[in-house]
DNA sequence: TTAGTTTTCGTGTTCGCACACGCAAATATA
DNA sequence: TATATTTGCGTGTGCGAACACGAAAACTAA
């Protein structure tokens, strides 16, 4: 283990020296500078995170604002508890996570839960960029600012910030194509359900969609590509009759494609017959989601790991805060495939720690 | 934030007091105990993991057996490397991870490399139970000598280790079964090839053949299910003609199951005509396995993680040794299901980890 | 050359905790 | 009562890094 005080030896030189150098403080000749650095460089040396952290008292505030959850829809509880988890392991560090939530529909909530997160004063900002407008506004601030900012799950181009972390939507929606092949290769059709709003907004769902079809395409599958815009994907009898008629209609339909989270609200309020008699493919281990696969009426589920969604994306800022180091700009986690019979090994991880939180 | 300081002077007493009741290091009256005792509740008061930590500085030593890995079964580098970040990360609170090889088909060098572990003086010991006799020896002696002890990736009933980390084989072989079947649903018959020491030695192999078999026991498939046994899983013109007369002799056979990381090694050395002609499953991410997978001779690999086998069992001996508390008995990791299109976003942990460690 | 500046760097203290050392009071032994 | 032994507890140092303070060296200007 190499300390300061050793590269200070090594270079000749005292601990503050070589201290200043390391933070670019200012104050230190041109020649020692570079012979410092040298010396960093061949060490291999990196500050010791702990005694860092002890000597600094608690100096980096990182905010992360993401979308509230409720029990309907529990997809971002699982980031929230990833942030969690990392942010109870780097507090030992100094690290202090402070978390916002805002209305995934609402740009306004979007922008005050912004503007309440940086009166915390943090040194950097992890946050799920939903509005696209709004987010200009936010970026321009904290550039002024010099704060950093991490985009999580939602991919935006067109911004200076440090890195995505999340899933390759379009990659992702292409293996939902060869899945729903593969578990119903015989069908004239496959029907795609989107709410109407996901055609504009979030555009992870139009990557899914069209790497969907286009597993068919260039594989030169001769199917019908289908495809319904419901108002709202909520549990309503106006949508389930909207897809009963539809499906009743075309009848060569072998098999439903949800590119959204919200493939369990659909399943759960149709007639049975009706779905046992389909292949139903969709996003997120939600609860209701799993659920779904482990009574058989979802065939597969793709995940996008949203709890690492969350670990991740503040280690990867902690470890660019710490050490100025950013491993890519995309960070694109794994493309989870689930089954009814892998889906409990899955996310150990959030539930290991979700058990050891409780306490 | 409380300090012990603060603790101190509440009590009237000394900080070295305070730190005899917080370690129970003895040597306190009763009464003052009491009193300490009683303020530490009162306040709340918690040690500060990072001054604890950097105070104590190297007190933990783990001692990590596992095989030792070549170009051409690259398996084992995946946990080694997982290991390395955990202990990089560890290694600045005091925990010292130290590295012992053996090789996985010779029980005297397993006995030595452990003989050699344990003059580490480990506090703790994880290591990969190859050979069932010499390993009752191993823990013997090390309960004799009160050291924990982990499996990884090879579960052994009837020890008192403190966790297996690893995969559940059995489902892991019945998900293979139900991707074989996915993939060549109107086969008459399918194909598993083994080693002839796998049928003996490592379980785990057995576990994924009976998985394999009784996914289609239990949904009522009507297949043939054969079942090849080769002296050695080394690309020799010997076993390709041993496979490759097998198939001629048998072609009702419409996919391959390999239960070992070996796929690649036969695949490779078949003729291309023939590989294309079925359906391949197999097992583990090794960088030839997922070339197969991606010039699309494998149709299916089963990860079990293996960087995440070493990189989560040491998290959880460390925080055993830590804080004395073990999540279960059992840790099942993931079954990651791999195919030509996700792979490549498969173990991003490592990869990203490599990357760094590179330099 | 000397006084005044500026640049460059060494020293010392602090963070909260762990643990060794050793002194004093309490108790035991003669 | 004097001496030996045990028990209880205070003090001091170190862990590795951050940062303030001020001294020495290098320059500048007179």
């Amino acid at each position: 283990m190499v300390r300061i005080k050793d590269i200070a030896k090594e270079a000749n030189v005292s601990e503050g020296t070589v201290d200043r150098v390391l933070h670019n403080r200012g104050g230190v000749s041109k020649k020692t500078e570079a012979k410092v650095k040298k010396i960093l460089e061949s060490t291999n040396f990196s500050i010791n995170p702990i005694a860092s952290a002890l000597a600094m008292k608690n100096k980096h505030h990182i905010a992360v604002l993401m979308p509230e959850y409720a029990d309907a829809d529990a997809f971002w509880k699982a980031p929230h508890l990833g942030v969690l988890k990392a942010s109870e392991e780097l507090k030992n560090i100094g690290i202090n996570i402070v978390n916002f939530k805002f209305d995934q529909y609402d740009k306004q909530s979007y922008i005050e839960s912004f503007q309440r997160s940086l009166k915390s004063k943090p040194s950097a900002v992890i946050f799920v960029p939903m509005f696209i407008e709004e987010t200009k506004q936010m970026v321009e601030q904290m550039e002024n600012e010099t704060i950093d900012y991490l985009f999580l799950n939602v991919d935006v181009d067109g911004f200076r910030n440090k890195a995505f972390v999340g899933q390759n939507s379009y990659t992702a929606g292409y293996i939902a194509g060869k899945l729903m092949y593969l578990c119903a290769p015989k069908s004239l059709a496959f029907l795609t359900i989107q709410s109407r709003d996901s055609v504009r907004g979030n555009n992870a769902i139009s990557n899914r969609i069209t790497g969907f079809c286009n597993y068919f395409n260039s594989n030169n599958i001769k199917v019908e590509l289908l495809n319904l815009k419901i108002e709202d994907l909520v549990a309503t009898t106006k949508m389930q009759q909207t897809i009963q008629s539809f499906l009743t209609e075309h009848a060569g339909v072998g098999g439903v494609f949800v590119p959204s989270s919200r493939i369990s609200t659909i399943v759960n309020s149709l007639n049975e017959q009706v779905v046992s008699s389909l292949q139903w493919v969709g996003f997120d281990n939600t609860p209701q989601n799993m659920e779904c696969l482990k009574n058989g009426s979802v065939s597969f589920l793709i995940s996008q790991k949203p709890f690492d969604q969350g670990y991740e994306s503040v280690r990867i800022m902690v470890d660019f805060l710490l050490k100025n180091k950013m491993p890519e700009s995309k960070i694109y986690l794994p493309i989870d495939i689930l089954t009814k019979e892998n889906v409990m090994y899955n996310d150990i991880n959030q539930k290991l720690f979700e058990k050891e939180f409780e306490k």
